[in-house]
DNA sequence: GTCTATAAGAAGATAGAC
DNA sequence: GTCTATCTTCTTATAGAC
């Protein structure tokens, strides 16, 4: 693996276990395989490694939002897709949903990370809050008034339905990223919340 | 004031904006008015410090459940409580303790540096999950299972119910940690989830 | 690009006067 | 209990050989 890209990597990994005022460079040369000297051949600085790793993640959100602009935001065919399914299935998409964000490796530390740096970081703040309220605010609110529309769902305030769908999905990602070994209970929880979603907003 | 308490006091405020390894022991003698040297006559380390704080956090910690043990716990004469008030009372209630968990400056620092400083001390993990998932579950369960079984609300999972009302309360809290110019937004949703979900649930 | 050696400075902590 | 002076160690970063 090239370098350069490994030394991000491992510096992402630390400062989202210790933040990055615990991490020290000798730290990151040690994950890298490497003497802390030639870390500075590929980076400027410790700080320089921590705005590289920011904009990846502007990249990586950028990317992201993109790409749902062109299919996911399409809720007409989303929507579309939802009135065909079972209640089984809305489970089984909401526990997937649910266990690709907290297992996914890069998801997972890039989560961790903002939760640290949150407060020390205005950019991070919004980073967090586009990623983790905003943009699933924006992107349920949308899907629910379509189920709405259609007749599929109580004509209930959507953007509230959004956030009584989604705040308790977050929760218990919160719960589990602190204390991995609950998952099974909130995975529980999880499939509960949306059946009983589901039975309450649908019409 | 004293000034062992002060340092204290100094230290969380620093402790809940930086993190621990953000701050260092000039800026908690800078903050309390005294020089760095004068601290240790207080406490041994910036390790003991950080480990007093803890300590408060505890105690805190104990004090309030125990006192939840004796009044907030007896879910029977808050249902009573709750059978007797308008929903627009219910909303005023909703509102003063979120804003009270938002701006009482203990609290407030106390849950920023929990959540900067939750993955690399499991004990501080534990006590978040405790304050923030654990006992708002266990005491909002009981209260509505007795406004279940008192025939106010809809026979459904309580459990659920009451992550399904607490859930979206913490999430819109942390936008506003982050971001406190989001707090009219927040509140606005605030009273709309209360009585949207006072609507779907009551019998 | 990686290494060893080392500079430069910061940060935690102590000594001892007052 | 607070101060100045100082020590020690840690940490970031650079120099220069290979």
């Amino acid at each position: 693996m090239d370098t350069k890209k490994k030394i991000l990597d491992v510096a992402l990994t630390l400062f989202s276990e210790k933040g990055y005022g615990n991490v020290y460079v000798g730290q990151i040369a040690e994950g890298v395989g490497i003497k802390a000297p030639s870390l500075y051949k590929h980076y400027k600085s410790k700080q320089d490694i921590f705005d590289a790793i920011l904009e990846e993640m502007r990249n990586r959100y950028n990317q992201q939002t993109s790409l749902l602009n062109i299919t996911g935001s399409d809720f007409q065919s989303d929507s579309q897709f939802y009135n065909n399914i079972s209640e089984d299935e809305l489970v089984k998409i909401g526990i997937g949903l649910f266990s690709f964000f907290l297992h996914d490796e890069y998801e997972c530390k890039f989560r961790k990370m903002l939760t640290i740096e949150q407060f020390s970081n205005k950019e991070l703040a919004k980073l967090f809050s586009n990623q983790y309220f905003n943009e699933p605010q924006k992107y349920q609110t949308g899907l629910l008034q379509m189920l709405i529309m259609q007749g599929l769902m109580k004509n209930e305030d959507a953007n509230i339905m959004a956030l009584q769908f989604f705040a308790p999905i977050y929760l218990l990602m919160t719960v589990c990223d602190r204390e991995p070994q609950r998952e099974p209970e909130a995975l529980n929880m999880l499939e509960k919340h949306i059946r009983q979603f589901n039975r309450m907003y649908k019409e």
